[in-house]
DNA sequence: TATTGATATTTGCAAATGCATGTAATTATG
DNA sequence: CATAATTACATGCATTTGCAAATATCAATA
């Protein structure tokens, strides 16, 4: 539910006189979650062929790559950041760590808890992929300036504060 | 692969002098596909019930909001404005067909080809759905000014131009 | 025009997914 | 401190997915 009910009208009481627009009138190429998932799912394929080349898909790959930075997470944290469910990501992390990629090591505080870390040919893997997640971020960016850029994060960031619902 | 190997190291041959930097340096905060899939894992999950309610999922409910914009498409050509499988989007119109939410209509020009049509109960179905959708779009950009809006709409297009594949 | 290759869609099948539930441990409450 | 509620993770099971192959048609070519 926004919070800013003056700005926009609400889905339970359109305003009377400036009734919701619809798709058509917006337009799917001027609608940023249509422009958002197709080039997502670009992204994404873009990825496939070398994620499978390493025996990984996208659950793994995020996985390892979320690892790459944040090693030891809750299991419930890695699911958050990967954006995976977290029944998928425990049979993920099943293949990950038969495969000797990933180690679970139970929380010393908690022993509810499992914190993962990345194993060496975890990060021999993630640094295999990582020049072609880079090649496919360079080619989102072609041709868009470093300032126009900084301001793509900076209202990604803004977005997903806003629709974010775990605090991390 | 990117066409402007001046601006950019390739993946095979990184340069010297500026090596790759890596995901850790850069942040998982500044790296715009981690920022996109988190976003998108939000919206999609905020709207989960409001689809299941209807009898929906992402796929059906993907197709029917781009039914709404370009009523009697190709089915490959939806799947490409959806970003859904192809096969998966096959699946997927029989059971909006025999729901009596889409008219399956051969192509007159072309007898391999069908092409998809929006029927009066998907028609309803989607606009019982749209202000949902357009609720969720509107919490992702609350305290967002008009003309960041407008840059970052222009800027999505520009990644879209430069990850499609498809002339779609 | 017979044949080869491309295109549009569907379908078989194995793998992946997600919801609901189970187990174990922790925290909160009377 | 006993008990209820919550949290962390794993798993059973039905559904969904995606790759590859099948089917049907069209387009190009010898």
């Amino acid at each position: 539910m926004s919070t800013d009910d003056t700005t926009t009208a609400t889905a339970d009481q359109p305003e009377a006189d400036t009734p919701l627009p619809r798709l058509g009138e917006i337009g799917l190429e001027n609608f940023p979650p249509y422009l958002m998932n197709r080039i997502m799912g670009r992204y994404n394929a873009s990825l496939r062929e070398e994620m499978a080349a390493l025996g990984l898909n996208t659950a793994k790959m995020r996985a390892l790559a979320v690892l790459s930075v944040l090693d030891g997470l809750l299991i419930r944290e890695l699911a958050v950041y990967a954006v995976v469910e977290q029944s998928t990501l425990s049979r993920s992390l099943d293949k990950l760590e038969q495969d000797e990629l990933i180690i679970r090591r139970p929380d010393p505080d908690d022993s509810r808890a499992t914190r993962i870390f990345m194993a060496p040919k975890g990060r021999e893997t993630q640094e295999k992929l990582w020049p072609h997640i880079a090649e496919a971020y360079a080619q989102m960016f072609t041709g868009i300036s470093a300032e126009e850029q900084r301001q793509f994060v900076t209202t990604l960031q803004t977005i997903l504060r806003n629709v974010r619902v775990h605090q991390i």
